[in-house]
DNA sequence: CTGAAAGCGCTTACAG
DNA sequence: CTGAAAGCGCTTACAG
């Protein structure tokens, strides 16, 4: 059927037109006459053609490859984000090149870098990476955008989108507090992230207001294991916290199933919140009540951001940020009365 | 400090070389003097100078780009196995492109294979997808490797990796037999995928074998909530099933869900027994037997075809199975004296 | 080993 | 609107 590799310049030569006009019949915008379409698009079908990307990335300058950094593939929330971000981006006539990255090192991360700039990828999103101050800054220095993705960064001007985590903390707090609970634990996400830290804060905000101090507090490193282990000295221990807020909803999972490795009832002897509500949040095994990240939304300003950033050259980083609601199961004590 | 988009016409200048000398430095393979190798390094270090790839894959045909078409990212087996595909592939100088498919529907994937071949991929792995005959045999016609990953297709000469789903079927309904269930059931993979029915087909051979006839077999499709409305319908009418086998280990959990959700305990009153062993299967919250695909391996032999295919050229079609074994947990009675 | 030159498949001013 | 020509940044015969 298909030749190939069917090239422009065969594509003229059976429409009888300059090579120069089937590239413009092929290039949105460009002038051609309703003839020549007719004439190109004819050839093109009967040959199979279509325009190669990459010689056309060399001309433009466009390769139209978003590189996406990620790691840390087990925590469901990525796939999912990957996969809608794929998705939006596919629309739009982008894809995404993988990078996979050690999570939480400065060490890999500076080789993976280097590749995605070989690659002329013409943004760059990164999601649940720290991305040291220098490659920001490098990719700023060949102008190619940058999104971080459920992260952000202080030391460098550049553009984030993540879920309001501060607030979301002090969601969760008011929330375990007009519950009545009175020796409440919090397995923070990592501190090295800002995600981690920001969620504490607010925690600790409304604690604080409410005149109480954390039962406990440790860093669950946004990891299934640590979490597990953090919460079985938590449980091990004469007195016990009666409510548990965990930094994401990965570690939400390992610390209901440390809970009833104990002999203990998530939502009845001890509560339980998440962050994140991913679709394992809702299956019955875990039932677990969470602060939600509109991970949609989420995906939605991160393409709308970064495409207008590549697309406009409008390099000026934005902040944005997306309110996220307290999406109550069973795994935690309801307050009376309680209306979110 | 890197200028933006040094040219490899600058690192020759700087170098006092001329600009082919530059490309056979960074060329494995391509000759060059000790004395040349080293000013070159030096020039080409001061100045932050990278080979542009694309440039690269215009003239050598090779964009050391892969593609990758999944879907179904909900269910951890993908999201893993892209992980750990995309590792091993960065190792060997490859990166993954996305291409995210509906599932089970030729029409969408159609669009996604002409898109696949505009990058000029060197080669397509398909996950979780069925591709058509068509395009299975365009991608042929242009010379292009295709290996289909868990998945194999009767009607095409085209690579796969699979483990070895009848076999593992056959262990399955073993073991389960071995336990003493009479009343056995089957939650199947889409029957339009060839490890559904592959599946299937050996767990059916073993019954007939054991002169068992199935409970009842119906189609779970590999989604969730299909499984879910099927358990619930099986363990609706008075005569309950003591033992299911379900396709794969998303819908197991799914199934297990609802067995509680009727107030019966999985691995007493109810056997559950999945297909893959994801990380979720040996949480605490579903602790489920299941039939491990060895993805590790599965990747690897993915990795080494496809690459084999490219770099040699060789495109003989190749089908490896690998043999997955029994993993043992608490949702399926385990037989007196059983030794898998 | 090395340089000059052609060419990969396009886009995009530049004239007409 | 259209064609001839230059050029994107490389690799690769081809001579030397």
């Amino acid at each position: 059927m298909a030749q190939s590799k069917v090239t422009s310049a065969e594509v003229a030569a059976r429409a009888g037109v300059s090579q120069s006009a089937v590239s413009r019949v092929f290039t949105p915008g460009a002038s051609a006459s309703a003839k020549t379409v007719a004439k190109v698009r004819k050839a093109a079908e009967e040959l199979g053609y279509r325009p190669n990307v990459l010689a056309r990335a060399m001309v433009s300058g466009r390769s139209r490859i978003i590189g996406l950094v990620v790691a840390y593939l087990e925590n469901q929330f990525y796939p999912v984000a990957l996969e809608l971000l794929s998705n939006a981006l596919q629309v739009r006539g982008y894809h995404i090149l993988i990078f996979t990255a050690p999570n939480s090192y400065d060490d890999g991360i500076d080789s993976v870098m280097q590749d995605l700039m070989d690659y002329q990828v013409d943004g760059i999103i990164a999601a649940s990476v720290s991305m040291s101050s220098d490659l920001s800054a490098r990719a700023k220095d060949l102008g190619i955008p940058v999104v971080l993705f459920n992260r952000s960064q202080d030391d460098v001007e550049v553009s984030n989108v993540t879920s309001a985590n501060r607030l979301g903390g002090r969601k969760v707090a008011e929330f375990l507090v007009a519950g009545g609970h009175e020796r409440i634990a919090h397995i923070a996400g990592w501190q090295g992230s800002s995600t981690g830290r920001d969620r504490q804060a607010g925690f600790l905000e409304v604690l604080k207001a409410a005149g109480q101090s954390p039962f406990a507090i440790v860093d669950g490193m946004y990891k299934r294991e640590v979490a597990m282990e953090c919460a079985r000295k938590l449980l091990g221990n004469a007195e016990r916290p009666d409510a548990i807020f965990v930094g994401n909803d990965h570690m939400a999972f390992a610390v209901i199933d440390a809970i009833r490795e104990a002999g203990l009832r998530p939502g009845h002897d001890i509560s339980v919140v998440g962050f994140d509500d991913v679709p394992l949040a809702s299956w019955g095994a875990y039932d677990l009540t969470t602060l939600r990240q509109p991970v949609e939304r989420m995906v939605e300003s991160t393409v709308d951001l970064i495409l207008r950033q590549i697309e406009s050259g409008d390099a000026a980083p934005e902040r944005i940020e997306i309110e996220g609601e307290l999406v109550l199961r069973g795994s935690a004590r309801i307050p009376e009365g309680w209306t979110s």
